[in-house]
RNA sequence: GCCCGGGUGGUGAAAUGGUAUACACGAGGGACUUAAAAUCCCUUGGUCCGUAAGGGCCGUGCGGGUUCAAGUCCCGCCCCGGGCACCA
């Protein structure tokens, strides 16, 4: 039998389905090893060849660890809530669920496609009820708890009822932290207060501890679209999608107090196996920095604002106090003469999203209120103004500003000609802020002429004694937005009891998603829920909001230990034994979003006692991207001209031109860059072409009385068309015209102008996406070259953790190399060994490998495994390369030598591995063949060709036996008449041996 | 601007401080074949000398340095990719 990879690779899929190869062994007395890849969200466009790269890459991890004797766990399921689907509901009625249903099952038949040993038995969707049950309790949980950082733990909410019973609320107590405190600080109560507060107030009062709380938040609210937009669906004020306006509010909206967790997050990264670039990406987004809280007090009022700086040395150099536009105190410290023009400032800044106001950096804009504070050492007088620069939710939302020390401060300075003095020694303040941590501060009164270092502590200290500030760390990380105007995601187990969100009991989970006739919010802005018809529970409103995708990802690692429990998340039994993830795959996208949040509710889950380890996963793989490349080609857009007094009417000529376009070759893009005689040239030849095409469109549909602009007219353009790349020429760029006229009509009917034999494309690297037209699907490869040349060709790419633009040019290479494989074990014929896969019979040999025969095999065995275990598989499968022309150079058909290469190789090429271990005679799948582990004893050398190098230049070879001593071998290589002559009877200054690397000489 | 990667043949890429370019693609040549496909063999960084065998010089983005020895380590730049960003 030749190698068929199609039959063996059908057989395959289907014994491995029957058998249930994969599954699981609830035999806890083996050692465990997890392996999970991000799972994906099932998108109607299906896979592309760049989704297996990191599931081929855990696949053959999964396996080989199977092979070494662990009980894996290796699952697959779908993050199956999500937006398209919505949308897709939207527009055509379908209930997401079915579409999400439909989906699911392209990508099942894809994933089958390439042979992965998913356990599919323990398969999870995270829109299943008996899912998303799950994920309703750990929100109850969230919402029943509370953040205690004396302990550093989350504690459940009724310790928090106790000690208000017994000791109330003191303010400070630094035991528990508090949501928007600066719309409405929370006041101090003692027990006794705590007492007569009506149930109402207390529960307001427990809402702002708990860790999923309902707060007012600040939102881009759309009214016409009745939803919240996200930063970039902002554009200029209005929204992306409809250009409706968009306004920033504040809304009730559920959120999560990852905060609580910001310092932990922080410190539980130094211990993970995690890719440093991820690590830094959550260090930044976590944004700790230190400094000192400043109160600065106003002039003619009550009030103080306090500002957040991490350079409190600056403090003498403060010349102004800037507000972020939402600031609570604006409105009550502005003059009313002032009022006016500080109201239109603050309206127009607070609606320019906070993207804008990040991305402009240039733009210096601000007002000054009137008001002024003193300066807490001075107590000179300081105006206080407001600036877009300053953000509403980061710190306090206002800035002591120093326009000696930070640069921004001196652009608004400089801008409004606010004057201020250097803070630093010997510094130029007209050319900008001294940034310098390395400086010494000048005109500081008892900060002078100390370093910044040193500096810094004094001011805090001296802040402290004065009562007017003090130390704090702050966070850039902000808490969560949970709530989603949504119909396609999981309902929040709340309802609404005099206007105050209570816990749905656990025995009413899960709340199962309602009908709704339409999955659009209700004519009055309420989310879809609120369409369902009755959406109560004992008669009182439930919560109309669902939760974000994020959700369900954040804790579906732990249902997969136990999928099928009714009573848990995941019995006990099962966690204690499965653990954290052992080896976690995915894209390196969700840095600071999901991979964020995993953590958290890890963290969260630990601290209640539910789980007895608080990082889901200690390795982290990112891989890269594959990238498609995209093909476009030069569309020539002209104009009409009228040429007679009764045309026919100009929409209909224009369609037609439109429905038959002029395309021109690639060569020809600089073809409108005017004055070249060269373009001038092609030019006249395709504006005669394209005349004439145009006559031949018009009188095929009977229009009359137009033609075409002169093509010097400055309004003929060229832009790019994307066209399928399935259109193209193998890789180059050269356009296949026949398939390209087969994809659509307009291509069909259009006019290709080429200047020599080809009509050329423009190609570029994009990312895959369905809009590029470059998307390569997985399914045409695999029927193509089989499922097993797939897997090994995405590997043998390059490493794993690198991006890299798709193409097919080295795929004949990894089939050839499965072939020669499947022909080393099949005797010489019309294909056998040394030939193509035609008729060779099966044959191996039961003789004893020879020397060489065994280096090989050891030689590979010892790379590949060494290869899986730091995940580098392009050179592991060179190694497979290097053995298998080795071994068909010695003509080896050995079985001793075959056999354990068959198990290597199987993690990578599982079919073929699983056909040729059958016919070898077992009778079980190659999946529990015991991993054969290799012997130094026969890679070991007798003797070793030295590098002769001089000055080291390499310059000739000598061989030695092993254990020659370092001095024999200085001995004989300088006796070596060759080494002489180079030499030129001149001693040498220096010889270093490395024993088995190198000799140098230097002369 | 900051942080993290990376820059090596025509291409994808190898290389614990120790023979730079493994493995594969492509290209060129050859064998088998009526022919093609498939398969196998040889050549393939640049350049110079030589009829040849062979040999010289230059070569891992650029400029320095450390070292017997640098793609690899150090310093200073340039470029590409990714992430973050008025973060006080």
């Amino acid at each position: 039998m030749g190698y068929e990879h199609r039959d063996i690779e059908r057989k395959w899929r289907e014994e491995w389905r029957k058998r249930g190869t994969y599954r699981v062994a609830n035999d806890t007395s083996k050692p465990k090893y997890y392996v999970l890849d991000m799972f994906p969200y099932p998108s109607g466009a299906g896979l592309h060849v760049g989704h297996p790269l990191g599931y081929i890459a855990s696949d053959i991890v999964a396996r080989y660890k199977r092979n070494k004797g662990f009980n894996v766990l290796h699952p697959m399921g779908y993050d199956s809530f999500g937006l398209p689907a919505e949308q897709y509901a939207i527009q055509t009625g379908q209930h997401p669920a079915k579409t999400t249903e439909v989906n699911i099952a392209r990508y099942r038949e894809q994933l089958d496609n390439i042979g992965f040993s998913f356990d599919w038995d323990r398969e999870v969707r995270t829109s299943n009820a008996d899912f998303y049950k799950w994920t309703q309790w750990i929100f109850l949980q969230l919402f029943d708890s509370w953040y205690d950082h004396a302990e550093d733990k989350a504690r459940p909410i009724s310790e928090l009822t106790e000690r208000f019973a017994k000791h109330g609320w003191s303010g400070d107590d630094a035991c528990a932290i508090t949501g928007n405190e600066e719309l409405d600080p929370l006041a101090e109560f003692s027990h006794s207060d705590w007492a007569t507060f009506s149930e109402k107030h207390q529960q307001q009062i427990l809402l702002r501890f708990r860790l999923a709380y309902l707060s007012e938040a600040w939102v881009n609210w759309c009214p016409a679209l009745g939803t919240v937009l996200a930063n970039d669906e902002v554009k200029d004020g209005v929204s992306e999608r409809g250009g409706h306006p968009v306004e920033r509010k504040r809304m009730p909206q559920w959120s999560m107090r990852i905060t609580a967790y910001a310092q932990r997050l922080l410190d539980g990264l130094n211990d993970l196996d995690w890719s440093e670039s991820i690590k830094e990406a959550q260090r930044n987004w976590i944004g700790r920095s230190e400094g000192a809280l400043i109160r600065f007090q106003l002039k003619d009022h009550q009030e103080k604002i306090e500002v957040f700086t991490t350079r409190p040395d600056t403090i003498f150099g403060v010349s102004f106090v800037t507000l972020a536009p939402e600031h609570e105190l604006i409105e009550r410290i502005t003059p009313p003469e002032k009022l006016e023009e500080v109201r239109a400032y603050v309206t127009q800044a607070k609606n320019r999203s906070e993207r804008e106001r990040m991305t402009e950096v240039k733009r210096v804009s601000g007002v000054f209120t009137g008001a002024y504070v003193k300066h807490p050492f001075t107590h000179m007088d300081i105006p206080v103004w407001v600036g877009d620069y300053v953000l509403g939710g980061y710190g306090t939302g206002a800035v002591m500003a120093v326009p000696g020390g930070d640069q921004r401060d001196w652009n608004f300075a400089t801008h409004f000609n606010i004057p201020f003095t250097a803070v630093t020694e010997h510094w130029d303040i007209s050319k900008g802020a001294d940034e310098s941590k390395e400086a010494t501060l000048a005109n500081s009164v008892f900060l002078n002429g100390m370093k910044v270092a040193d500096a810094i502590p004094r001011a805090i200290d001296e802040l402290e004694l004065h009562g007017v500030g003090e130390r704090r760390i702050n966070f850039r990380l902000r808490d969560a937005a949970f709530g989603r105007q949504r119909y396609w995601g999981e309902p929040i187990p709340i309802y609404y009891k005099d206007g105050i969100p209570y816990p749905l009991p656990e025995s009413e989970l899960p709340l199962v998603l309602p009908e709704v006739d339409k999955f659009l919010p209700t004519e009055d802005g309420e989310p879809p829920l609120a369409r369902a018809t009755d959406w109560t529970y004992l008669g009182h409103p439930l919560e109309t909001t669902t939760m974000p995708g994020w959700a369900g990802s954040s804790w579906y690692f732990l249902r997969y230990m136990d999928p099928k429990s009714d009573e848990r998340f995941a019995t006990p039994e099962a966690i204690n034994y499965w653990q954290q993830v052992d080896l976690y795959v995915g894209g390196s996208e969700h840095a600071t979003g999901h991979l964020l949040y995993f953590r958290f509710w890890t963290k969260f889950l630990h601290d209640r006692g539910w789980i007895n380890f608080d990082e889901p996963a200690k390795k982290l793989v990112n891989q890269g991207m594959i990238q498609g490349r995209s093909a476009k080609v030069f569309a020539l857009l002209v104009g009409l001209e009228q040429t007679s007094s009764s045309p026919s009417p100009q929409a209909e000529a224009e369609s037609a031109l439109l429905s038959a376009p002029i395309l021109v070759s690639a060569e020809f893009q600089e073809l409108l860059v005017k004055g070249t005689e060269q373009s001038a040239k092609a030019l006249k030849g395709i504006e005669e072409a394209a005349q004439q095409h145009a006559a031949r469109v018009f009188e095929s549909k009977g229009i009359s009385g137009y033609q075409l602009y002169a093509f010097d007219d400055p309004r003929t353009v060229l832009r790019r068309v994307y066209i399928p790349i399935s259109a193209m020429v193998e890789d180059g760029a050269v356009v296949d015209l026949e398939k390209l006229r087969g994809t659509s009509s307009e291509f069909d009917n259009a006019l290709f102008f080429r200047g020599g034999e080809h009509f050329m494309a423009e190609r570029e690297v994009d990312k895959m996406s369905k809009r590029w037209m470059n998307v390569v699907n997985p399914d045409d490869i695999v029927a193509k070259y089989g499922a097993d040349t797939l897997r090994l060709y995405e590997m043998f790419l390059g490493p794993l953790e690198q991006s890299k633009p798709w193409d097919t040019n080295g795929i004949e290479g990894t089939s050839r190399f499965l072939k020669k494989f499947w022909n080393l074990f099949h005797e010489e014929g019309r294909g056998g060994r040394g030939s193509d896969g035609g008729e060779g019979r099966f044959s191996v040999s039961d003789e004893a490998p020879t020397k060489a025969e065994l280096k090989v095999l050891h030689a590979t065995l010892k790379k590949v495994e060494e290869d899986i275990e730091k995940m580098s598989f392009n050179t592991s499968v060179s190694q497979f390369m290097i053995a298998c022309n080795a071994l068909q150079e010695l003509k080896c058909n050995k079985r001793a030598v075959l056999e354990p290469l068959t198990i290597a190789l199987a993690p990578f090429a599982p079919h073929i591995a699983e056909e040729l271990w059958s016919l070898l005679g077992h009778a079980e799948s190659v999946t529990g063949a015991k991993w054969p582990q290799w012997d130094a004893q026969y890679l070991v050398e007798d003797s070793f060709s030295y590098p002769i190098s001089f000055n080291g230049k390499t310059r000739l070879q000598l061989e030695f036996p092993i254990g020659l001593s370092k001095e024999e071998v200085e001995a004989q290589v300088l006796a070596n008449p060759e080494v002489q002559s180079r030499l030129e009877g001149k001693p040498p200054k220096k010889v270093i041996v490395v024993p088995k690397r190198i000799v140098n000489i230097v002369v």
